[in-house]
Parts: structure tokens; sequence; C-alpha cells
DNA sequence: TTTTAAGCGAGACGGTACGTCGTGTCTTGTT
DNA sequence: AACAAGACACGACGTACCGTCTCGCTTAAAA
């Protein structure tokens, strides 16, 4: 079965959409998603206009595209917990990796960037979101299921809710404060950690 | 004595200001904050363009007034609960309410055009994601309190950080999935109120 | 008898006509016709706009009217010649004041304002050039009429269209040319003794 | 050898140039200079208004181009007398053609939008009266040489200066009278003959 | 090879919204 | 009444982007 029959003609470049996506992410991070212009990128990225309409229809697509391609990953992943920890300082530390995360004026600028990119895709708005918080969904179960293994966390929780609710919280938390509240991401882990504890 | 020196020349229009924002309000839900533009609002609100830059200098700027208004609240706020309520009940049914609330393309339309209008004006937006989740705020603590009053939530546990976590799960659920994982917020509530219960 | 009833309420005021029409000659001079509008002289004159309405309907009005007013006359009038001037020397110092005084930027640009404010009332228009002109051409008739005593300057001659001849002429050197072509007016004042001379 | 290095990008629409200086000539002739819009030319030219904007910076430019295109000629221009003609008759017969052609409302209306245009442009007000009126110029004086060959005109006239003094008087007379002093200008006739005669 | 087809930078095109300014009119309270 | 102040509906200003359309050119597969 051949799935790529070889178009003809000169093949895009490759260089184009890396250039692309990078201008995008600086403009983004410099001044916000609405101040984002095609036209604006397309400077940035020596590219001509044409080029980047040719490759995506909206400046909403391309944020999406970066993010997708983890240009712009707002809080840093690696938060597998070490040999001896246990699932109260692993969720602890998450979270406060998470809020030290979105302190930063460039990830906050990010999130707010994806909010009003999903405002008007509407389509693609739930698609987005779910790119943005995979690796952390990913990461927050995976802390869980650990915590589960060592008797931590009750076997029959809904981890998928718990990692989402955590995500929300936190992502409302740095939205609507400003210093983030880290007592209330405190008292959050408290509160799940409580819940989630095997009765 | 008399504080109010009336000042000079014709004072403005309060039917201009209302115009304005119900303009603003049915064009938002309508079509969404990026097709929301200045010139559409001023038109349909039969008004000059000036006079809408005479009272706000951007579209955020209206949409915040809209919200602190309460011309744009997604959540019915009455959820006040009976003399025979019980915490899980009660949290169950708000969460119900959020839920179903947030189902309606209308107020999704409105939440993603917050999270839009929020992302460009930097300085307002923690004042206008606190305008907007500040009654289900209230709603959430009064509730959680009463709660404690009958027992059924233990008297030390952070309210204010549980109500802002729950409004943030909610939204984060409402704009990630769709339709909304109703189950999730049931888990939500599960969870919630085993954290919440008293040792 | 007394035809002039009072009219009942406050009288206008005398000071803001003058004020009105000095802040729009001055104005003019400054910044020329194009620039010049109601709400500038209303603000240079310290008066409210629709005092400046009261009076006039329109800035062509006010310029003609201090054209009238003779706050905009471009050409020095007294040019009356002495006892032993002769017709050839009275009428190459006119040309020469003329020419002098279109010289002068201020005074050009009132001539180009005066033109633009024809252009736009059409109604108005031959009443300003005449305006305008009044004086210069009641100068040139008058010097020309003394030439005609002194039978330097033959008796059938039509005075009027020399005058009106000259004028223009002046008009159209001064516009056309910059500098000037002086050279080009004692010429024309050759010419014109030539053709006005006895037979 | 090739000096023309070809422009990059696409070629400006010479159509559009066209379609403006038209739509500029026609909203001029009907309306007047002062109601004459960027906005309109541009709408009834069938063209975006950046389009306009490109080329001419503003409406005193269009006009003058218009002028130079040859788009506003006011005066018909082919004055060539007879084999058999004479300089008075020559002479009476351009002034009279340029009497008729000045009482048309339309040419009326030309000669002061040139004189608004004029008014707003400082630099470009020389090159505009001499574009205009280049032509009747060139016709005046090769009539009066004509007439010098002919020994109707002495030779050591300055006939330039004649030519200018002509142009001058009678589009003082068009724009002072209405109707037009066609006396005024047969009395100038005179004058001029006379003094341009052969001593 | 030559042809053909697509990509590319550049920039003009018809549009639309921006935010500002001026127009002429209309309230305000004061003189 | 007239006045200063200033809001009002209106509409043109000149600019910035939109998304599309030529241009001349490059690039690489197909003929």
């Amino acid at each position: 079965m051949d799935d790529e029959q070889r178009r003809r003609g000169r093949p895009r470049s490759a260089e184009a959409d890396r250039a692309i996506l990078e201008a995008a992410r600086d403009l983004l991070i410099a001044d916000g998603y609405e101040q984002l212009t095609m036209q604006a990128i397309a400077e940035r990225a020596g590219v001509g206009r044409q080029t980047v309409y040719r490759r995506w229809p909206s400046k909403a697509g391309i944020v999406a595209e970066a993010v997708m391609a983890g240009l712009l990953s707002p809080v840093p992943s690696d938060m597998a917990g070490g040999a001896d920890a246990t699932a109260p300082a692993d969720l602890r530390a998450w979270l406060h990796a998470a809020a030290v995360g979105l302190s930063d004026a460039t990830n906050l600028t990010i999130v707010r960037a994806l909010a009003a990119a999903a405002a008007e895709t509407d389509a693609g708005a739930i698609r987005l979101y779910r790119a943005f918080t995979e690796q952390g969904r990913t990461d927050l179960i995976d802390l869980l299921r650990t915590a589960v293994a060592r008797c931590e966390v009750r076997a029959d929780a809904d981890l998928e809710a718990a990692a989402d609710a955590i995500q929300g919280a936190v992502l409302y938390t740095a939205l609507a404060y400003r210093p983030p509240k880290v007592e209330h991401l405190d008292s959050l882990a408290d509160l799940l950690l409580a819940g989630l504890a095997p009765r």
C-alpha cells in the first residue's frame, strides 16, 4: 500500500513551517494573542504572507499547532516522584511546580493566549485545551496511580476526574489571582488527599 | 453641604450606556468575541461610534462592564439549599446546575468570550475573572458554611480554597469537554465531600 | 419712527464677533484655509462653538466677513499718487506695491484661502472676490481717472476693464509664479500704458 | 542593456489609475472640490480606499494629476487662426472662446476646484496653475508671434507677459463676475491691441 | 532535456475595522 | 435670549490587517 504518492512541483519548505511557528510563539509571548497578526508572523518568519496561509487558515490554527508541537508548554512536566516520595509530597510538589510555572509572566501570557485562541475556533477549542493539558494530565494520573499502588490513595477513586479537577483549579487560580494563591493550592492538596485517602 | 458639583455641559445619556452594553451582549452571544467590533456595537445600539469610545476604550472594557453589570451571568445563582438539604445533595445540585448552565451554547460562548477579553486586558483580567465568578463563589462558600454548621463538613476546612477549586474545575471541564463530563463532576463532588468530611 | 424693536433676552456679544473674526484670520494665516475649522476658531476665540454657528453658517462665511471687515487686505491701499506723479509712475508704483504685497507668504496664503473659500460657496464666490478686490479696484480707477484728467490716458478708454485686467493679471502672476515675476508686471505696465496712451 | 529592473510583486493596475482619475473628475464636476472625498472617489472608481492612497496622498494631488492628464481642460485650445485672420480678430476670438468656456458651470466649477486644490498644496500650487494654463499660454504666444510676423504687433513686445496678463484677466473676470463680463474682455482686447500695435 | 506544476517572496487588490477629528445639533446650568 | 461646556449622530480621515490575486523566480518530479 502506497500512502505517500509524491506530489509534483516544488515541495513545501520544512524550514518555513518551523520559522512560522517560532515567529508565532515569539510574537505571542511578546505581545499577546490579540496583537498577533498573520502579517507580523510572516514578516518575522521572513516568509511571504501566502506561505503562511498555505499552511494554516488562521492564527488560532497556528497557535494550536504550536501548542501541539510543544513549543508552548507552560508547566515543566518531569514531576516523576523519587523512590522515597509519598503521595502527599508528590502532589504538593506538582502543584507548587505548576504555581511557580504560572507565576512567570510568559507562561501566564501563553495561557491567556490559549484561552483567546480557543474562544474563536469553537470546533478546535476542545482539541486545543486537551493538547495543552495532556502532558500534565498524564503526569498527574501516573502520579496518582503510583500512590494507589502504594496504598496511599484508595483504589476506587476516579483518578481522571481528580486530575481534571486539579488542572482546572490550577489554571483558574493562575488566571483569577495575581500573585497566584499558593496557599489555596496547598489547601487544595490537603483537601484532595483527604478525599483520596483510603478509608 | 453639596459635594455634588454639577458638571457642566450636557450630561451623558444613561440610555446610551444601557443600549451599548445590551448591544455588546447580544452581539457577543450571537457571534463570539472575535467578531465583536466597536463599529457593530455602536450601530446596534443606535449610537455614534464616538459615544462608545467616550465611555470605554476597547471591547474588552465593554465586556468587562457587561459582566460586572450582571448582563452576562453564566450560572443561575439561586442554589440556596432547602431546609432538609444536606451537604452532598447541595454540592451535587450546584455542580449539576453549573454543568447544565455551561452545556448551553450561549453560556459557553460567554465563558470563552470572557477568556478572550481577559487575554487582552492584562491589568483587568483578574478583576474580570473575579467579577464573573464572584456570585458563584459566594454561593458556594455559603453552601459549605451551612454544611459546617450542620457538622457535615469539618470546621477547619479552607472553604475559599474549596470554592475556587470547584469553580476552576467546573470551568475547565466546560471548556475542555464537549459535552461536559457530568460524571467527572459527580466524581469531583464525591472526592471533595470525602475530603471535607469530618474525621 | 423707530423700526428698531429691541430684541428680548441677552444681546449678542460684540466682543465675540470680533474675537471670532480675529481668531479666524490668525488661524487662516497660520495654517491655510483647508486646516481652518469651526472648532479651532471657537477655541482660539475663547467662545462656545454654538456662538460661532449662531453668527455664521460656515467657515467660508466667516472668511468672507473677515475680508469685508478689512481684516484680510492683501495690498496696502494708500497708493494715492503725489501731486507731481505721472500715470506711468503711478501705475508702476501700484503694480510694484502689489507685487511686494503678494511676495509676502502671509498675503499669498490669504489669496489662496480666498480662492478656496470662493470654491465652496458658489453663491458667495462673486461677492467674496469683489469685496477682496474692491479697494484696489477703486484705487486703480481713481488713479487712471486722474491720468485722464492729466491727458496721460485717453478719454475713451474703458477704465473699469483696465482695472479688472490689472488685478486679474497681478493675482494670477502671484499665484502662478514663485517668486512673482516682477518683470512681467513691468512689461504689463508698459503694455497697458501704451494701450491707454492718447493717440 | 536593460535599465528597467523589473519591480517585484504584483504591478499596479493602470486601470485603477484611470478609474480613480475619472471618478475624481466626475465627482469634482458634480459636487465641487469641498465635497470631494477620498472615500467617494474610491467608491465611484470601484476600488479599495488604500488603492487610492497608494497612489496619491490627498485629493489635491489627484486633482493635480487629473489636470496634468488633460482630464480637466477648461478652454478648447484649437484657436489657430485661419489664413486670412488678423491679430485683432484672433485675439478677440480667443477671448470670446475663453469667455464662453468659462460661462459653462462645469468649467467654472473646475477652475474653482483648481484654486481650492492649489490652496492646500502650497508646494504644488505653482505647478498646478501652470499645468492648467500651459496650453492656453502656448496658444496665445503662438498667436501673438504670428501677429508679430505679420507686423500687426511690434517686435519688441513682451509676449509672455502679455499672455500671462490675458490669462489672468480672463480667469479673474470669470471668477469675479457672473455672468462673465464679455464687454470687459472686448475692451481688454482693444487695450492690449493698442498697446501691442507697432508705433 | 524539456516540460509542467507547485512553492516561494513580494506586493497590489477590494474590503473592513480601527481610533480620531470635525460637523452641525442638542441639552445642561449660568449670566 | 445668549453664553461656555460638552454630549450627541454622523461621516471622512489615514492606517492596519484581512484573505486573495498576480508577478517573476525557484525547485523538483514527469515526460
